[in-house]
RNA sequence: CGGGGUGUAGCGCAGCCUGGUAGCGCAACUGCUUUGGGAGCAGUGGGUCGGGAGUUCGAAUCUCUCCACCCCGACCA
């Protein structure tokens, strides 16, 4: 290919309403163009990276006997109804009329059109375990689109779905998948993490989401600096430390504390460990208890995990901190002086607050703390939980090395499903005594547009993109010098063009009549991954320039080796 | 949807407070010179100042209103 016949559209300038590197990037390198908020077109150059990252998903989907197909963008509320959808789903599903009237939406998922197939289509035990995938545009109306195609409403996913007679298949097929995204991912160069996750309210039992480590992400994860130990922080276990209270020291003590209204002013006014300080938390209760409110309490230096604490049965979901003037009606002390003394409320504690003696907190008198609390000898312990988020260096809950945390970009994302679907849809076959069974499922996300964004964010510099070799627009950028000059330099750089084609190596050459810089700076922005340079100063050595795009320095090459050398640097290691 | 912010040439911005012929840089186009890290000079084209209404002799500028877009939160590939 030639720049002559395929125009860049580089941009000098970031451009003012892009945040993120990866969409400044895919902006300025002219990879994509906005519409309206959330919806871009895929310019000829992002297109390129877009398929080769779908070749490569579909060749290892292939690979693990999933089947493609293609599903309609546009579906009927009727099997939405069917399944409970309809009325769940909320804003998100963006719903439109026919000029008949009649209800459909745009497919932000599609999983009652493949339970639809399936209880069409699939009769017999035997025509399982089956997988079915499609790699197609998703509409999902996100409330606020932000990041360029990381959170679009338009987007491609790859999304797969597999129908089991027996959870053990589905084990089989699910660990398969987990394999298979493994495989897509390294391919595409990334530093990625399968993480334990929230099967939240797709429902079913295992899931796992896998995710590119990159600052822009999204979310916190949490994992082993060791072992393979990987979970969402907001699922992660919080070990403690130590599982042994130390003996009681102190004797219990009430302190006038009049300007310490927060953990950091006790710590600071008082010298007490930040340890040995515990945070009372109080939050709307549930149906389940009589009380209108719970206390959740958590060491000074911890945060509370709102996930955890919300999955609690005396605690009401969602999460709701209660008002100032709340607390003040049920204790008759405000916020700064909150304690587990005479509180007339339940009390939950986490387990590290259990594991700590002459500890600190509020009296639940104004302007009044006390120091050298210990459970049992001055108050019951209360119901222990886990009650925090991890923190880097807790112990990792597998036992295996101690916890990092870090942000991640979520690409992909497998469920077992398990008979949600099948069961509202009655997607039954026939099992090996003839008796009729509802069919397990499971299903595979992958954000396929998004992981390119994703490749960004994780290999960029600051001239530009760099492509992880699998997924470049093109493999070698070849750069003439002065080639309207000279003669030579146009005939070495055809023959260097044909010679690369030849060999099955996609080349971008820069044939504009530009300065040299300008074709540097381009080619770097678009983030080609090798560089060869021609011209007279080299030619006169019988050689090119070769530069990596990760590389600083070039380095000079003959020219009859020049192909060998392309195509040993392009097999991965 | 709640909170914050921005709309002026393809991109980045100034002008608005204090109303009076719409500007700068980059990009584009033409010519000449130049050519190993985003060239120089000369010239050219490009604007319903987000839309509508109002105030005024006169509105990019003041008022009202609608819209679009961006950022923070809940959601998710």
């Amino acid at each position: 290919m030639r720049t002559s016949k395929f125009p860049l559209n580089t941009v000098k300038e970031t451009p003012a309403d892009a945040e993120i590197i990866s969409h400044q990037l895919m902006l300025r390198a002219g990879l994509i163009r906005k519409l309206a908020s959330g919806l871009y077109t895929w310019m000829p150059l992002g297109l390129r990276v877009l398929r080769k990252v779908e070749k490569i998903v579909r060749d290892e989907m292939d690979k693990a006997s999933a089947l493609e197909l293609q599903m309609p963008i546009v579906q009927p509320a009727e099997l939405w109804e069917e399944s409970g959808r309809w009325e769940q789903y909320g804003p998100e599903l963006l719903r439109i009329n026919d000029r008949h009237n009649r209800a459909f939406c745009l497919g932000p998922t599609h999983e009652e059109i493949i339970t639809d197939i399936a209880r069409n289509e699939l009769k017999s035990y035997k025509q399982l375990p089956i997988n079915f995938y499609q790699i197609q545009t998703k509409f999902r109306d996100e409330i606020r689109p932000r990041f360029g195609i990381m959170r679009a409403r338009e987007f491609l996913m790859k999304d797969a779905y597999s129908f089991h007679v027996d959870q053990a298949s589905l084990q089989e097929t699910y660990d398969l998948m987990y394999q298979t995204y493994s495989n897509i991912f390294t391919r595409c160069g990334l530093n990625f993490r399968a993480v334990d996750a929230d099967t939240g309210s797709i429902g079913g039992s295992t899931s796992h989401e896998f995710h590119v480590l990159a600052a822009a992400g999204e979310d916190a994860i949490a994992f082993s600096t060791v072992s393979d130990y990987a979970a969402n922080l907001e699922l992660a276990e919080a070990v403690p430390s130590t599982d042994e209270r130390p003996e009681a020291k102190e004797a219990l003590e009430q302190i006038n504390t009049p300007n310490a209204k927060t953990i950091q002013d006790l710590v600071e006014q008082f010298q007490r460990p930040i340890e040995t300080t515990v945070k009372t938390l109080i939050v709307a209760a549930s149906d389940e208890i009589d009380t209108d409110l719970v206390a959740l309490l958590v060491r000074g230096d911890h945060e509370l995990n709102e996930t955890k604490a919300e999955k609690l049965a005396q605690v009401a979901t969602p999460l709701r901190f209660a008002e100032e003037d709340e607390i003040r009606q049920a204790i008759g002390v405000g916020p700064g002086s909150l304690g587990p003394i005479n509180l007339p409320m339940p009390i939950i504690i986490d387990r590290s607050v259990a594991l700590i003696s002459d500890f600190s907190a509020g009296a639940n008198i104004d302007d009044k703390h006390y120091f050298g609390i210990n459970w049992e000898r001055d108050l019951p312990l209360p119901e222990v939980a886990d009650l925090r988020s991890v923190q880097e260096g807790d112990p990792s809950p597998d036992g295996k090395g101690t916890l990092t945390i870090a942000r991640g970009i979520e690409v992909g994302h497998i469920f077992q499903l398990g008979k949600k679907y099948s069961t509202a849809l009655k997607a039954n076959v026939l099992n090996h005594q003839g008796k009729s069974v509802t069919m397990s499922m499971g299903c595979y996300g992958i954000g396929v547009s998004r992981l390119v964004a994703a490749a960004i964010e994780q290999n960029h510099d600051d001239s530009g993109i760099i492509w992880p070799a699998a997924i470049a627009p093109f493999q070698v950028a070849l750069l003439p010098m002065k080639m309207k000059k000279s003669e030579r330099v146009q005939q070495a750089v055809e023959k260097m063009m044909a010679e690369l084609e030849a060999a099955g190596i996609e080349v971008l050459l820069d044939d504009r009549d530009v300065r040299p810089g300008f074709m540097f700076a381009d080619m770097e922005l678009i983030g080609i991954p090798h560089r060869i340079v021609i011209g007279e100063r080299g030619l006169d050595e019988g050689c090119i320039e070769y530069r990596g795009r990760e590389q600083s320095e070039n380095s000079s090459i003959p020219l009859d080796q020049v192909v060998s050398h392309i195509k040993a640097a392009l097999t991965p290691d």
